[in-house]
DNA sequence: TTGTATTTAATGTAATTACATTTAATTTTA
DNA sequence: TAAAATTAAATGTAATTACATTAAATACAA
């Protein structure tokens, strides 16, 4: 059940080209598998996103760019999605007092309380991928990592 | 430069959940990388890949459901990205003959050729990747497919 | 200080995606 | 065979994303 019978292709110019196209399907297909997860909670992935990072701040309010740079796609749109959270009062929102250009975002009780019902059900899905062994997964780790560093000494 | 660094995030809540957001993460990078690549073809990142999974048939039509199946992302159009390569005049749309419902769908020369050229600026940037090895790819390849593989069987 | 450059966020827009529905053709089944 | 179910592709639409631009505030340099 290998990327080659998933996409029905058998060979790859390389093994590097493989690993590339691996990569990306690997990645939509977590995306996908967490989008069904999240669409009970009204949230896509993006937003859920963005409500884990401002979860991790602990009561320090965030400023978008900070939201920024910390959101795995780093081309959506911040402000679009914290404009999402607050339609559904999942966030606040106010001027940064130091610097009256940023703006700073918080989570609130009601992004929390959302927050915790999702992990569970993350958690109970997220589960599954100990079978690999924390060995095999910090392997994986390190060999993502590698993979997008190879790029940074060019 | 892993994975904490990148989305400045310390602490992950166990290896499994690193290993989802570092998939999603490095899925994106390469995305965007390709997007980058592509942009002076006039291209998106789906459309190539159905021009790629087209010159893969060598000739032989395909049907837009057996497109799709090969799509690195089920859920986008493959309809209406064949759309796209047809106003750009890369491919030939005609009616199945074995099957009226279906529609077959073949490269032309003008995508074959522009192929050839994204193929060059391609290959330059994945050379990069070969400084892992072909081993560490294989290993990648492997634990990714292994990744995926945890959710077939429950 | 004053003008210029930079930074931060928001907004406009065109294209794309997600998702549901429709249309037409084929297959199944009664 | 005729009706019902299924399949393939296209289409409608609302939401999201990509990308450029704008607006406001701050930093910097002359």
């Amino acid at each position: 059940m290998g990327i080659s019978e998933d996409l029905k292709q058998t060979k790859f110019p390389s093994e590097a080209s493989k690993a590339v196209v691996n990569a990306i399907y690997t990645g939509n297909w977590i995306v996908q598998k967490q989008q069904e997860l999240l669409k009970p909670f009204g949230l896509t992935v993006q937003q859920y996103n963005v409500l884990r990072i401002l979860r991790g701040q602990q009561g320090t309010p965030m400023t978008v760019l900070a939201i920024t740079e910390r959101m795995l796609d780093k081309m959506s749109n911040a402000s679009r999605l914290v404009d999402k959270l607050l339609e559904k009062k999942l966030v606040l929102r106010r001027e940064c007092p130091k610097d009256r250009r940023a703006v700073d975002i918080l989570i609130l009780p009601a992004g929390l309380s959302l927050l915790t019902q999702v992990d569970q059900v993350q958690n109970d899905w997220g589960k599954h991928f100990n079978a690999l062994g924390v060995k095999k997964l910090e392997e994986m780790n390190q060999i993502l990592d590698e993979f997008r560093t190879v790029f940074s000494h060019n």
